[in-house]
DNA sequence: ACCTGAACACCGTTCAAGT
DNA sequence: ACCTGAACACCGTTCAAGT
């Protein structure tokens, strides 16, 4: 039951303070709104509510609403990092294969939640979690023998390629229409590169549809076998 | 002169309509404020003050306000399609330096604006000017020999990691401290790298500072190498 | 069809005042 | 030191009503 119909106006003690007020207390109900409403209904003024206070009170423990956003990723990361530490214990997996499956799964949790990715290519993530992920591609480059001096660089694009594709590719919210959406964009975009103008872009023109050809997956297998090819090959300058 | 102390209040016809209320018109405006002060100000509220009309007026001309947002990509993109086209003038320039040059340049202009880097990492780029730098890193692409299923997916990986190179490394904008903004988080980001923890991170303990090693130029030349060496040696699966 | 005033439903941040 | 009410200065979008 509990089914209360018709607000009460001003009924500021209805509940017990849902969390303290403190740092951990704000990002945990902030936590809990980003998995059942997503990013964009995490505000100040909405995580005060909950807390029963006004949004002037969280400047006590946070700097801005960037910092707090900032501090959401690293929850989102978790499973990776699990499945990082499980892939330890099987060193015997081919280092190529465990890169793959890590930035798979890196992927797979910002997918959960795009917004996260496009904040977490913003903000200088340090938090344990993604420092952890860190250090397992690091491991797993090592293991493939890639020397240290190609490695610190190589780690880099790595997970940059990996967040800046999910931002890119995230299905841009739609609110309505769960169906069809990614589908129908892409037959969009693939009459649009049909109808280019070969005398202006010969190149597009040549290679058509084939630009868009291959799923997510397929296209990112390539392109991190074809980053570590490029690393292994590639010595940094002097 | 020309200096009005004192607003007079509803003053509707003070100057004549700067631009037509067209898509034209407002994309003009947009790009006005967006130059002079940031895309932050570029509000449909602003605009549609500066065309002396109300917010609602603008919706007969744009869907929505990210969609007027990526169109001031292309505007910001012409830059490099003039270089682009003074390259292909000069063919005989090595196929890796055409390409290296022409992000060198994407990047330049993002970095003019570098929220619109942001916007263009999602919404679908498809004006004449974005459509020209894909075009012109193909045909350097097959210069170089690299075969046109390759290329295909490898076009897509350059500029998406040029993209997102600028949205990653953009000054994150203060608003306040113009200098050394940058290098401080750099020195803050070099301690908190040599404070990490050996045991739980042994691979960022060893690499240390060497993570992050290199100006933006030497990087992401030894990225744009890097990549080409790998789309190179790795052929599309089947 | 095009344009608009006014409203709706919000934002983040600051600050003087309280405890 | 911590917390708050209230204000400041805004947002994007919708809609009934006008022309």
């Amino acid at each position: 039951m509990n089914v209360s119909q018709g607000t009460t106006p001003r009924s500021r003690r209805e509940r017990p303070a849902k969390a303290p007020l403190t740092r951990e207390g704000i990002i945990d109900v902030a936590l809990g709104i980003l998995r059942s409403e997503g990013l964009r209904k995490v505000t100040l003024r909405r995580i005060a509510a909950e807390l029963d206070t006004g949004p002037a009170s969280l400047y006590v423990y946070i700097r801005n609403a960037e910092d707090l956003h900032g501090q959401l990723i690293d929850a989102f990361l978790e499973p990776v990092v699990a499945s990082a530490e499980a892939s330890v214990d099987r060193p015997s997996v081919d280092w190529r294969s465990r890169i793959k499956a890590l930035l798979d799964e890196y992927r797979r949790a910002l997918y959960r939640q795009p917004e996260l990715a496009r904040i977490a290519l913003t903000t200088q993530l340090s938090g344990p979690n993604y420092l952890m992920v860190v250090d397992a591609v690091l491991g797993a480059l090592a293991a493939g023998g890639v020397p240290d001096r190609e490695s610190a660089w190589a780690v880099d694009m790595l997970l940059l390629h990996a967040t800046a594709e999910v931002v890119e590719h995230a299905e841009h919210q739609d609110d309505e229409g769960v169906g069809g959406g990614a589908a129908q964009s892409l037959s969009v975009l693939t009459s649009q590169i049909e109808a280019v103008d070969g005398a202006k872009y010969p190149h597009i023109a040549r290679l058509g549809p084939d630009l868009l050809s291959g799923n997510g997956t397929q296209r990112n297998h390539w392109a991190v076998e074809a980053l570590l090819n490029g690393v292994l090959a590639t010595p940094r300058p002097e």
